[in-house]
DNA sequence: GGTTTGACCCGTT
DNA sequence: CAACGGGCCAAAC
């Protein structure tokens, strides 16, 4: 497998874990793919997810917390992430601070080592 | 294999 | 606030 596909493979993981209420930025998202600064191709990767994974690509936003293209999730990307609890600002961008996703949950191992 | 494009990011005007 | 510059990386030409 190409490096690029294991990449993109990664990224699709790491998306469907996002939980219900959270959100991940492009940047968190590369991050947690192995991939530091690589956001903008999080973006082309997301740009052609196939539909069959079923993934909570609505979820992936930038990091001001401002959010799709209206054309690409049929305007609605705001309605469904208010149906599943994030948080809002005043502005109408998410606010980051309070729902910004944590991250896939450690191992054990690597817990024991920080606590 | 160079160039352009894009669901990006950050610091600086 | 907005605009800009520079940096990032994969895909499509």
């Amino acid at each position: 497998m190409s490096d690029a596909e294991s990449f993109r493979s990664r990224v699709y993981a790491i998306t469907a874990q996002i939980p219900r209420g959270k959100v991940a930025s492009y940047g968190l998202v590369a991050l947690l793919a192995g991939r530091l600064g690589a956001a903008r191709a999080v973006g082309t990767a997301m740009r052609k997810v196939p539909r069959h994974l079923k993934l909570p690509c609505h979820r992936v936003l930038k990091s001001n917390g401002e959010l799709a293209p209206r054309h690409l999730f049929s305007g609605r990307q705001k309605q469904m992430l208010l149906a599943e609890k994030v948080h809002f600002q005043k502005n109408g961008r998410v606010d980051m601070q309070r729902s910004e996703w944590d991250g896939p949950p450690r191992s054990k191992k690597a817990r024991e080592v920080i606590e």
